[in-house]
DNA sequence: GTTGACCTTAGATGTAGCTCTAAGGTTTAT
DNA sequence: ATAAACCTTAGAGCTACATCTAAGGTCAAC
Protein backbone atom coordinates (compact mmCIF):
# COMPACT_ATOMS: atom_id res chain seq x y z
CA UNK A 1 0.00 0.00 0.00
CA UNK A 2 1.06 3.07 -0.68
CA UNK A 3 1.68 6.27 2.29
CA UNK A 4 -2.45 7.75 2.18
CA UNK A 5 -3.37 3.75 2.53
CA UNK A 6 -1.54 3.54 5.45
CA UNK A 7 -2.42 6.73 6.98
CA UNK A 8 -5.78 5.82 6.37
CA UNK A 9 -5.50 2.37 7.95
CA UNK A 10 -3.23 3.65 11.07
CA UNK A 11 -5.15 7.20 11.55
CA UNK A 12 -1.09 8.75 11.31
CA UNK A 13 -0.72 11.19 9.17
CA UNK A 14 1.38 10.77 5.83
CA UNK A 15 3.93 13.48 6.97
CA UNK A 16 4.18 12.18 10.42
CA UNK A 17 5.39 8.65 9.50
CA UNK A 18 7.43 10.24 6.74
CA UNK A 19 8.97 11.61 10.27
CA UNK A 20 8.75 8.44 11.56
CA UNK A 21 10.96 7.19 8.60
CA UNK A 22 13.68 9.75 9.10
CA UNK A 23 13.64 8.92 12.82
CA UNK A 24 14.56 5.09 12.14
CA UNK A 25 11.22 3.87 13.68
CA UNK A 26 9.40 2.79 10.23
CA UNK A 27 10.91 2.52 6.73
CA UNK A 28 8.52 1.33 4.14
CA UNK A 29 9.78 -2.51 3.16
CA UNK A 30 9.55 -1.43 -0.41
CA UNK A 31 10.10 1.48 -3.34
CA UNK A 32 8.14 1.49 -6.25
CA UNK A 33 9.61 2.14 -10.05
CA UNK A 34 8.60 5.81 -9.54
CA UNK A 35 10.22 5.91 -5.67
CA UNK A 36 6.96 5.98 -4.11
CA UNK A 37 6.96 4.17 -0.67
CA UNK A 38 5.31 0.90 -0.76
CA UNK A 39 3.81 -0.53 2.52
CA UNK A 40 3.39 -4.40 3.43
CA UNK A 41 1.21 -6.01 5.82
CA UNK A 42 4.05 -6.30 8.70
CA UNK A 43 4.41 -2.12 7.67
CA UNK A 44 0.87 -1.55 8.83
CA UNK A 45 1.73 -3.87 12.06
CA UNK A 46 4.61 -1.92 13.16
CA UNK A 47 3.00 1.53 12.51
CA UNK A 48 0.07 0.00 14.80
CA UNK A 49 2.48 -0.65 17.50
CA UNK A 50 4.22 2.29 17.40
CA UNK A 51 0.65 3.93 17.70
CA UNK A 52 -0.02 2.20 20.79
CA UNK A 53 3.35 2.81 21.81
CA UNK A 54 2.36 6.58 21.31
CA UNK A 55 -0.76 5.86 23.45
CA UNK A 56 1.18 4.34 26.83
CA UNK A 57 3.09 7.45 26.32
CA UNK A 58 6.44 6.13 24.73
CA UNK A 59 8.74 8.83 23.82
CA UNK A 60 10.11 8.26 20.24
CA UNK A 61 13.41 6.53 21.35
CA UNK A 62 11.20 4.45 23.84
CA UNK A 63 9.61 3.54 20.90
CA UNK A 64 12.47 2.88 18.95
CA UNK A 65 13.67 0.44 21.66
CA UNK A 66 10.77 -1.49 21.90
CA UNK A 67 10.52 -1.78 18.29
CA UNK A 68 14.38 -3.12 18.17
CA UNK A 69 13.42 -6.24 20.67
CA UNK A 70 10.24 -6.43 18.93
CA UNK A 71 11.61 -7.14 15.59
CA UNK A 72 14.59 -9.50 16.69
CA UNK A 73 12.69 -10.75 19.76
CA UNK A 74 14.96 -13.57 20.07
CA UNK A 75 17.90 -11.52 20.73
CA UNK A 76 16.64 -9.63 23.68
CA UNK A 77 15.30 -10.78 27.33
CA UNK A 78 11.87 -9.50 28.63
CA UNK A 79 14.36 -7.62 31.43
CA UNK A 80 14.91 -5.09 28.74
CA UNK A 81 11.14 -4.64 27.82
CA UNK A 82 10.30 -4.52 31.28
CA UNK A 83 12.74 -2.05 32.36
CA UNK A 84 11.38 0.26 29.39
CA UNK A 85 7.68 -0.11 31.16
CA UNK A 86 9.19 0.43 34.19
CA UNK A 87 10.97 3.62 33.85
CA UNK A 88 8.05 5.14 31.81
CA UNK A 89 5.78 3.95 34.39
CA UNK A 90 7.85 5.62 37.50
CA UNK A 91 8.18 9.12 35.05
CA UNK A 92 4.34 8.94 35.02
CA UNK A 93 3.82 8.77 38.69
CA UNK A 94 6.03 11.31 39.41
CA UNK A 95 4.13 13.70 36.50
CA UNK A 96 0.97 12.21 38.30
CA UNK A 97 1.89 13.70 41.52
CA UNK A 98 3.20 17.12 40.83
CA UNK A 99 -0.13 17.54 39.03
CA UNK A 100 -2.05 16.51 42.14
CA UNK A 101 0.05 19.00 43.73
CA UNK A 102 -1.09 21.29 41.81
CA UNK A 103 -4.70 20.39 41.44
CA UNK A 104 -4.54 20.65 45.18
CA UNK A 105 -3.26 24.00 45.20
CA UNK A 106 -5.94 25.26 42.50
CA UNK A 107 -8.46 23.89 44.45
CA UNK A 108 -7.79 25.71 47.83
CA UNK A 109 -6.73 28.72 46.11
CA UNK A 110 -10.39 28.78 44.95
CA UNK A 111 -12.22 27.51 47.92
CA UNK A 112 -12.72 30.85 49.31
CA UNK A 113 -12.77 33.25 46.20
CA UNK A 114 -17.11 33.85 45.25
CA UNK A 115 -16.03 34.44 41.19
CA UNK A 116 -18.23 36.66 41.07
CA UNK A 117 -18.59 40.60 39.61
CA UNK A 118 -16.97 42.14 42.87
CA UNK A 119 -13.98 44.06 42.84
CA UNK A 120 -10.92 41.88 42.64
CA UNK A 121 -9.49 43.65 45.89
CA UNK A 122 -10.06 41.35 48.36
CA UNK A 123 -10.06 38.62 46.11
CA UNK A 124 -8.23 35.42 47.80
CA UNK A 125 -6.76 33.79 44.96
CA UNK A 126 -4.81 37.13 43.77
CA UNK A 127 -4.27 38.06 47.37
CA UNK A 128 -2.74 34.06 48.12
CA UNK A 129 -1.06 33.84 45.16
CA UNK A 130 0.50 37.28 46.09
CA UNK A 131 1.67 36.40 49.90
CA UNK A 132 2.49 32.70 49.26
CA UNK A 133 2.38 29.90 51.45
CA UNK B 1 18.68 45.83 43.84
CA UNK B 2 20.52 44.45 40.73
CA UNK B 3 19.42 41.93 38.14
CA UNK B 4 21.73 39.03 40.00
CA UNK B 5 20.27 39.63 43.56
CA UNK B 6 16.63 39.18 42.32
CA UNK B 7 18.08 36.51 41.39
CA UNK B 8 19.38 35.22 44.23
CA UNK B 9 16.47 36.15 46.14
CA UNK B 10 13.73 34.78 43.85
CA UNK B 11 15.84 31.31 42.62
CA UNK B 12 15.11 32.89 39.15
CA UNK B 13 17.98 32.52 36.48
CA UNK B 14 18.66 36.18 35.65
CA UNK B 15 18.23 34.94 31.64
CA UNK B 16 14.54 34.18 32.71
CA UNK B 17 14.19 37.65 34.47
CA UNK B 18 15.18 39.22 31.06
CA UNK B 19 12.51 36.95 28.69
CA UNK B 20 9.79 37.87 31.72
CA UNK B 21 10.85 41.18 30.77
CA UNK B 22 10.81 40.63 27.03
CA UNK B 23 7.62 38.48 27.51
CA UNK B 24 5.56 41.58 29.20
CA UNK B 25 5.61 39.87 32.38
CA UNK B 26 8.00 41.46 34.85
CA UNK B 27 9.65 44.93 34.06
CA UNK B 28 12.98 46.37 36.37
CA UNK B 29 11.43 49.86 37.96
CA UNK B 30 13.74 51.73 37.04
CA UNK B 31 16.99 51.78 34.75
CA UNK B 32 20.43 52.96 36.60
CA UNK B 33 22.40 55.52 34.75
CA UNK B 34 24.50 52.88 32.75
CA UNK B 35 21.23 50.98 31.99
CA UNK B 36 21.40 48.12 34.51
CA UNK B 37 17.90 47.10 35.30
CA UNK B 38 17.24 48.08 38.81
CA UNK B 39 14.31 46.01 40.72
CA UNK B 40 12.35 47.31 43.92
CA UNK B 41 10.97 45.31 46.39
CA UNK B 42 7.49 45.13 44.92
CA UNK B 43 9.14 44.05 41.60
CA UNK B 44 10.79 41.02 44.06
CA UNK B 45 7.20 40.54 45.37
CA UNK B 46 5.81 40.60 41.57
CA UNK B 47 8.45 37.92 40.41
CA UNK B 48 7.89 35.83 43.17
CA UNK B 49 4.36 35.96 42.73
CA UNK B 50 5.28 35.11 38.57
CA UNK B 51 7.11 32.20 40.42
CA UNK B 52 4.12 30.80 42.34
CA UNK B 53 1.99 30.85 39.26
CA UNK B 54 4.43 28.54 37.91
CA UNK B 55 4.11 26.43 40.68
CA UNK B 56 0.78 25.98 40.04
CA UNK B 57 1.21 24.99 36.86
CA UNK B 58 0.09 28.33 34.87
CA UNK B 59 1.09 29.57 31.64
CA UNK B 60 2.93 32.80 30.81
CA UNK B 61 -0.25 34.03 29.27
CA UNK B 62 -2.20 33.23 32.05
CA UNK B 63 0.42 34.15 34.49
CA UNK B 64 0.24 37.82 32.49
CA UNK B 65 -3.72 38.05 32.38
CA UNK B 66 -3.47 37.25 36.76
CA UNK B 67 -0.47 39.79 36.81
CA UNK B 68 -2.45 42.39 35.31
CA UNK B 69 -5.51 41.36 37.71
CA UNK B 70 -2.80 42.01 40.81
CA UNK B 71 -1.82 45.57 39.11
CA UNK B 72 -5.12 46.82 39.01
CA UNK B 73 -7.32 44.92 41.32
CA UNK B 74 -9.82 47.28 41.16
CA UNK B 75 -10.40 47.47 37.25
CA UNK B 76 -11.13 43.39 37.57
CA UNK B 77 -13.51 41.39 39.40
CA UNK B 78 -12.90 37.87 41.10
CA UNK B 79 -14.90 36.09 38.39
CA UNK B 80 -12.05 36.54 35.69
CA UNK B 81 -9.21 35.31 38.24
CA UNK B 82 -11.60 32.27 38.97
CA UNK B 83 -12.31 31.70 35.82
CA UNK B 84 -8.47 31.21 34.83
CA UNK B 85 -7.92 28.82 37.88
CA UNK B 86 -10.85 27.08 36.52
CA UNK B 87 -9.61 26.60 33.28
CA UNK B 88 -6.31 25.45 34.44
CA UNK B 89 -7.90 23.20 37.01
CA UNK B 90 -10.26 21.46 33.92
CA UNK B 91 -6.80 21.30 32.28
CA UNK B 92 -4.81 19.63 34.77
CA UNK B 93 -7.43 16.89 35.67
CA UNK B 94 -7.46 16.13 32.04
CA UNK B 95 -3.86 15.41 31.92
CA UNK B 96 -4.43 13.58 35.36
CA UNK B 97 -6.84 11.36 33.91
CA UNK B 98 -4.67 10.54 30.68
CA UNK B 99 -1.96 10.27 32.70
CA UNK B 100 -3.90 7.22 34.78
CA UNK B 101 -4.80 5.51 31.63
CA UNK B 102 -1.57 5.29 30.84
CA UNK B 103 -0.31 4.20 33.69
CA UNK B 104 -3.44 1.30 34.13
CA UNK B 105 -2.07 0.17 30.70
CA UNK B 106 1.30 0.10 31.58
CA UNK B 107 0.89 -1.02 35.48
CA UNK B 108 -1.45 -4.43 32.70
CA UNK B 109 1.52 -4.18 30.12
CA UNK B 110 4.04 -5.25 33.05
CA UNK B 111 1.69 -7.41 35.13
CA UNK B 112 2.30 -10.88 33.26
CA UNK B 113 6.16 -10.23 32.30
CA UNK B 114 8.69 -12.25 33.81
CA UNK B 115 11.18 -9.14 33.62
CA UNK B 116 14.31 -12.01 33.72
CA UNK B 117 16.81 -13.08 31.09
CA UNK B 118 14.16 -15.20 29.66
CA UNK B 119 14.07 -14.42 25.42
CA UNK B 120 11.62 -11.72 24.31
CA UNK B 121 9.99 -14.00 22.48
CA UNK B 122 7.07 -14.70 24.72
CA UNK B 123 7.56 -11.42 26.39
CA UNK B 124 4.07 -10.21 27.22
CA UNK B 125 4.85 -6.78 26.82
CA UNK B 126 6.00 -6.66 23.47
CA UNK B 127 3.17 -9.06 22.30
CA UNK B 128 0.25 -6.89 24.07
CA UNK B 129 1.56 -3.77 21.71
CA UNK B 130 2.00 -6.16 18.81
CA UNK B 131 -1.94 -7.37 19.20
CA UNK B 132 -3.52 -4.28 20.75
CA UNK B 133 -6.75 -4.35 23.02
C1' DG C 1 45.90 49.19 35.60
C1' DT C 2 44.31 45.05 35.12
C1' DT C 3 41.68 41.03 36.57
C1' DG C 4 37.32 39.22 37.44
C1' DA C 5 32.66 39.88 38.28
C1' DC C 6 29.10 42.15 36.84
C1' DC C 7 25.87 44.24 33.21
C1' DT C 8 23.77 45.08 28.21
C1' DT C 9 21.67 43.54 23.54
C1' DA C 10 20.18 40.67 19.64
C1' DG C 11 19.60 36.55 18.32
C1' DA C 12 20.75 31.40 18.23
C1' DT C 13 19.83 26.95 20.41
C1' DG C 14 17.37 23.13 22.68
C1' DT C 15 13.40 20.08 23.60
C1' DA C 16 9.85 16.69 21.39
C1' DG C 17 7.03 15.63 18.10
C1' DC C 18 5.13 16.82 14.77
C1' DT C 19 3.11 19.77 10.75
C1' DC C 20 3.59 22.35 6.81
C1' DT C 21 5.63 24.55 2.49
C1' DA C 22 7.75 24.85 -1.88
C1' DA C 23 8.84 23.00 -5.97
C1' DG C 24 8.42 19.46 -8.64
C1' DG C 25 7.14 14.60 -10.64
C1' DT C 26 3.20 10.79 -11.42
C1' DT C 27 -1.29 8.72 -11.89
C1' DT C 28 -6.13 8.46 -12.82
C1' DA C 29 -10.46 9.85 -14.52
C1' DT C 30 -13.12 12.21 -17.71
C1' DA D 1 -5.26 16.61 -22.66
C1' DT D 2 -6.09 18.46 -18.61
C1' DA D 3 -7.59 18.68 -13.87
C1' DA D 4 -7.53 16.50 -9.50
C1' DA D 5 -5.36 13.70 -6.55
C1' DC D 6 -1.57 11.48 -5.53
C1' DC D 7 3.68 11.11 -4.61
C1' DT D 8 8.81 12.92 -3.70
C1' DT D 9 12.52 15.85 -1.18
C1' DA D 10 14.77 19.33 1.77
C1' DG D 11 14.00 22.22 4.95
C1' DA D 12 11.14 25.72 7.56
C1' DG D 13 7.84 26.49 11.24
C1' DC D 14 5.28 25.54 15.40
C1' DT D 15 4.64 25.30 20.73
C1' DA D 16 6.27 26.87 25.39
C1' DC D 17 9.72 28.11 28.09
C1' DA D 18 13.55 28.85 28.75
C1' DT D 19 18.86 28.85 28.28
C1' DC D 20 22.91 30.19 26.12
C1' DT D 21 26.30 32.82 23.04
C1' DA D 22 28.76 36.58 21.13
C1' DA D 23 30.33 40.92 21.42
C1' DG D 24 30.79 44.49 24.05
C1' DG D 25 30.33 48.02 28.13
C1' DT D 26 31.04 48.93 33.46
C1' DC D 27 32.68 48.55 38.06
C1' DA D 28 35.27 47.36 42.32
C1' DA D 29 39.27 45.52 44.39
C1' DC D 30 44.06 44.73 44.87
Amino acid sequence: MKISELEKRTGINAHTLRYYEKSGLLKASMRSVNNYRIYSEDDLITALFIKRCKECGFSLAQTAALLAIKHDKSLHVCAEAKSITESKLQEISQQIEQLQQMEGTLTELQAYCCGGQESAEFCTIISTLEAGK
